[in-house]
DNA sequence: CGGAATCCTCTTCGATACTG
DNA sequence: CAGTATCGAAGAGGATTCCG
């Protein structure tokens, strides 16, 4: 789904900490457990997709659900308010479709100056 | 003109490191120099300011012009695509009006939760 | 005036292993 | 399955001092 090798990291614009835009956009499909979270997010360790699922639980962003079963189960859902994201992350979304490369094409001219 | 207090850290959304997008709202209004730029941004150190400029300039988002002269005098402008920033900084100021206060409402009754 | 040099702290992120 | 515990690396950001 993501892709590691995109250079999302040369990105000026970020949601939260590095994963969670990841994280909003997987659960706009409907809500998921854990680990259907970290198969898209490629890359990702338990610890610290726990940390980031805190982070936006904390903020509100999403609600976290047990289920007391064998084997555990827990799932996790947009909010409202985490829904409120997906405008400014489409703007960015935008913005990098029009001038992302521009900007890498800068770089790279301001690296190979003399 | 920036408010050192308001709690901008806080912010889900990120414009480059923590001082471009003060940098890129003082140069809307045409440029400025390096010690302009140190007033209105309340906080930041040259050390920091140049690191932010330098930055913004290797991406091709602002450039920096120096006049030989005595005392020194550098100028900062935006460019072109230093400008297309704008959008996304506008839908991420929309969101932050609209929903900011909301989330940190969320985070503080989840913070006194118990 | 507009930085550069140095040193330092804090946070973020990751690897690995283990558990209720 | 859904985490937690521990350790460690790396980079951002800052304080201070010095320079052409």
């Amino acid at each position: 789904m993501f892709d590691p090798a995109c250079p999302s990291s040369a990105m000026p614009i970020r949601i939260g900490d590095k994963w969670s835009a990841q994280v909003i956009v997987c659960l706009d499909e409907g809500p998921r457990r854990f680990s259907e979270l970290q198969v898209p997010i490629r890359g990702v360790t338990p610890k610290v997709l726990t940390q980031t699922l805190r982070a936006l639980e904390r903020d509100g962003m999403v609600t976290r659900t047990a289920y007391a079963e064998i084997p555990p189960r827990v799932e996790y859902e947009l909010t409202e308010l985490g829904r409120t994201l997906f405008a400014p992350i489409a703007a960015c979304r935008a913005w990098a479709a029009d001038n992302f490369s521009a900007m890498l094409e800068a770089r790279e001219a301001y690296d190979n100056r003399d």
